[in-house]
DNA sequence: CGACCGATCGTCT
DNA sequence: GACGATCGGTCGA
């Protein structure tokens, strides 16, 4: 259950009745920086292979499209593995990063306007056994969501089969249910690991919740 | 602590 | 053939 449906008192049930998933239109918005801030709270859900997880999402990243440096469609940078950026926004980015990582973002804007979101972490709230067993970890510390490549592995996020996935499906969306963070306690930062980036490697498009446990990076 | 390193593979040059 | 929007481990101070 999450906090803010145990501190209103309501029961799974009625948690389940006010989740609400994100409509189309909070994704085809054109400012991607405040879509992520206003990702930050919601609920990243799956149910796949019989197994419903999700998480609060505590930490995101934004791509500013074709401007950005560091972003995968810098300068008009066009390929087979970004097309989906290219595309309407409320879509899965997924991609394989390192070999190992699936990386899942969430594509924003129009058409022909490479916005893109990445989930760098979540607090994990439902089917935390179907995240162990997923990621073969024993014990559901801060590191079983911490990081985008943790946050796919424990979601059973994958490039293959998920890249280009609707997000207002029923297996993979987003849902907000209420509960909202504080102004202060969200923080903005550089991103991490984009030093490629020359200048853009600066700016703080990179948005967390203060002191939260599954933040990655150095706490600060 | 911090620095460094290996894993691992699809994509682009 | 080089290289990642990463992670978890090791090693030395």
């Amino acid at each position: 259950m999450s906090p803010a449906c145990r501190q209103a008192g309501l029961s799974c049930e009625q948690e389940n009745l006010m989740m609400k998933k994100l409509p189309i239109d909070f994704y085809q918005r054109s400012n991607v920086l405040q879509i992520a801030k206003e990702l930050l709270g919601k609920i990243l859900i799956t149910k796949w292979n019989s197994i419903e997880t999700s998480g609060r999402i505590v930490e995101v990243e934004a791509y500013n499209g074709k401007i950005d440096k560091a972003s995968h469609a810098s300068g008009g940078r066009r390929t087979n593995r970004n097309e989906i950026m290219y595309g309407n926004g409320g879509f899965a980015y997924v991609y394989l990063c390192y070999g190992i990582h699936h990386l899942f973002n969430v594509v924003t804007n129009k058409k022909e306007t490479p916005h893109a979101i990445l989930i760098r972490a979540i607090e994990p709230l439902k089917g935390i056994d179907g995240m162990l067993e997923r990621t073969g970890k024993e014990k559901p510390d801060s590191t079983l969501t911490r990081g985008p490549g943790n946050v796919s592995k424990a979601l059973g996020i994958s490039f293959r089969q998920h890249n280009g996935h609707s997000l207002v499906s029923n297996d993979l969306f987003i849902a907000e249910d209420g509960f909202v963070f504080s102004k202060r306690e969200i923080m903005a930062s550089p991103r991490i690991g984009v030093d490629y980036a020359g200048d853009d490697a600066l700016v703080p498009y990179r948005f967390y919740i203060k002191g939260n446990p599954f933040v990655s990076g150095k706490p600060k």
